[in-house]
RNA sequence: CGGGGAGUGGCGCAGUUGGUAGCGUGCCUGGUUUGGGACCAGGAGGCCGGGGGUUCAAGUCCCCCCUCCCCGACCA
């Protein structure tokens, strides 16, 4: 395939677009890749849609190389099966919901869990069938509050997203090991590097589940790395130990004090230690030996609202990240002066365990960070304006519902598996897995019979990778201050040839023949043949597009040379025009027989 | 939703104390150029984000709204 520059639909831009922040988007713009279209939304141009069908035939082979089976889904859906799974509430504002002329209510497609249940358990209902793999590359909407960074956040948007059905967990581990190496190979050829970390499986329920993380600063999830051991996890997914209780018959009894002015954790720890009273020798009070008290409301998709006390060493604050992903599918407001004047056991900056939690008078639900050892002693709040208590001690002096893991994770914090410590880093979601169990099945009631003809419910898994997404994560892996730098398996064509010679002599004929002859070993070639622009623009343009392969035919042509430019290593080779075909063939392309 | 910035030809920008819109680039025509974003000459292209107001007169002043970008909140 010959396509030449002359007549292909694509306007190069000079300069950068305003609006484009991260560099992929940028680039994409800029090279005539992708025009945004509406917010969060994009056209692909001739350029970008050939890298965009190449990503996801790579995608493509690996699914049905291992066994998923094809199929395809409209985007416009009806709203029973999201209203049965409860997603219709929990999706929210996220979800663009539409009307049709009867005034009945249908949405676009966020993912499609529930029609793929519905779908096996319309042809399905037998042991045998299983396992089965099937899955789609589609159109996804999510209206989200801020689309970014071009094709990386959109509101339309393009996912692979596949879904395995298994009568036990045996086979639902062994179709999630299959997908999870199927996505390794995937990346692998996309030249996309990605670090697989543990992750909460979120507004989707289910239990185990990992994401493929492109590292990169413009990344929007944060994920931590054991500089010691290959633990990983996102923030949200990570997991601290819990405290193995101590003796608490070294603490003195609880004592209140005076407190007054102390509205922060810092004033409060700066107050004791300048307190003869309070004062502990040779040891000074520090604010990881407060307990700090945070409540917040939980409003849950039926729209109750739940207040929740979760207390933390002071030194510390609560990840709304964290919290939100472990109440999900809950939403978390923030608990309002209104709310304390409802709840008079609470103080504002004075709260305590005393007011909160088991048979407190408050009754309200009171979690502790996994840090609050049994045993352990905290100065807190008295639950009284300006008193503060110390040596209050959890198990002797107070007791919690329970715990939780919300406390934000920070550089050099200790790793959950060994003694090492965690690393902090961002990272772009490319790629997510994570075995749903029987969620899904269940509200839906997909089953079959089993070997004992009894009815089973069927264990699902789900693994998406975003398309159009991981398009815009190569161009971020990849390019340099030139412009895009495309691995060959999605470059929009193999070969640049630019004509760049004075009218009237053999540049043009050469390249033209050269073309020819690269198209007949069955290389993609991208012709520069247009005429009265000057070479500086065409190369310019050239290392702007970021085909790997660049072939000049300029003034080397006289001595029969053409130059022939690797856009990744940045090396340029004189090659004879008679071996130039054999030499980008072998240098570039393996001697072709693995195309 | 909170904070910040910005909406003027395709893209990047200027526009003074209010006086009927300009530059660069890109595009068209002709000519000269041709290995690193060439040059000359002549052109086409704008509801100045939208609506209201003030004024003889509004890109410019006032009010309301919309949109986009960045940070945060939110988000399989």
């Amino acid at each position: 395939m010959i396509q030449r520059m002359s007549s292909v639909f694509l306007r190069t831009l000079r300069d950068n677009p305003v609006d484009a922040e991260v560099p992929s988007h940028r680039l994409l713009v800029r090279a005539g890749y992708i025009r945004r279209a509406a917010p969060g939304a994009y056209t692909w141009l001739p350029l970008g849609w050939r890298t965009f069908r190449k990503v996801e035939n790579i995608i493509r082979q690996e699914m049905n190389l291992i066994g998923a089976q094809e199929v395809h889904f409209p985007s416009l859906l009806p709203r029973e099966p999201y209203q049965t799974s409860g997603r219709w509430a929990d999706y929210g504002d996220n979800l663009f919901r539409l009307q049709d002329r009867r005034k009945v209510d249908y949405l676009l497609g966020p993912t499609h869990e529930e029609m793929f249940t519905l779908l096996v358990k319309d042809l399905y209902s037998s042991y045998k069938d299983l396992p089965l793999w099937l899955y789609q590359i589609q159109t996804k909407f999510r209206d989200e509050a801020r689309p970014r960074g071009g094709l990386l956040r959109g509101r339309e948007f393009v996912m692979k997203d596949s879904y395995s059905f298994d009568i036990d967990q045996e086979g639902l581990q062994s179709s999630y090991d299959a997908h999870r190496n199927a996505y390794i190979k995937i990346f692998d050829r996309l030249g996309l590097p990605y670090v697989i970390v543990s992750a909460m499986s979120g507004a989707m329920g289910g239990s185990v589940s990992e994401e493929f993380l492109f590292p990169c600063d413009s990344g929007e999830d944060t994920f931590v790395q054991c500089i010691n051991c290959d633990y990983s996890a996102n923030t949200e997914a990570v997991q601290i130990g819990s405290t193995s209780p101590v003796d608490a018959s070294k603490h003195q009894l609880a004592q209140v004090a005076d407190t007054p002015d102390t509205p922060t954790i810092q004033t409060l720890v700066d107050l004791f230690n300048s307190r003869s009273d309070l004062q502990r020798k040779g040891n000074p009070w520090a604010a990881h030996d407060t307990l700090k008290n945070v409540v917040v409301n939980l409003r849950h998709p039926d729209g109750r609202r739940e207040a929740l006390a979760i207390g933390i060493p002071g030194d510390r604050d609560v990840d709304m990240k964290r919290l939100e992903a472990q109440v999900a599918p809950a939403e978390v407001e923030a608990f309002a002066d209104e709310h304390f004047a409802a709840n008079s056991a609470l103080v504002k900056g004075y709260i305590g365990p005393g007011a909160l939690g088991l048979a407190s008078a408050s009754g309200i639900r009171f979690l502790l960070d996994p840090r609050i050892g049994i045993g352990s002693a905290w100065i807190t709040g008295a639950n009284q304006s300006g008193r503060h208590v110390m040596n209050l001690v959890h198990g002797r002096d107070f007791v919690a519902d329970g715990t939780i893991d919300v406390s934000e994770v920070r550089d050099g914090d200790p790793c959950p598996r060994c003694a090492g410590s965690l690393s902090i880093k961002r990272g772009i979601e490319i790629g997510h897995v994570f075995q749903l169990g029987k969620k899904y099945a269940e509200v839906l009631e997909l089953s079959v019979l089993d070997q004992n003809g009894k009815q089973q419910v069927v264990t699902m898994g789900s693994y998406g990778i975003g398309v159009s997404r991981a398009v815009a994560a190569i161009a971020e892996a990849t390019h340099d201050q030139l412009g895009l730098r495309w691995p060959r398996a999605v470059a929009p064509f193999d070969v640049h040839i630019v004509i760049a010679g004075k009218g009237g002599d053999d540049t043009a004929s050469t390249a033209n023949s050269l073309a020819q002859q690269l198209d007949t070993v069955g290389l993609e070639v991208l012709l520069d043949d247009r005429t009265g622009v000057s070479p500086g623009v065409k190369f310019k343009d050239a290392e702007l597009l970021g085909i790997p392969c660049i072939v000049i035919a300029g003034r080397g042509v006289l001595e029969g040379v053409v130059e022939i430019r690797d856009r990744i290593l940045g090396t340029a080779t004189e090659v004879k025009i008679a071996d130039a075909t054999a030499y980008i063939a072998e240098t570039h392309f393996g001697s072709l027989t693995g195309k």
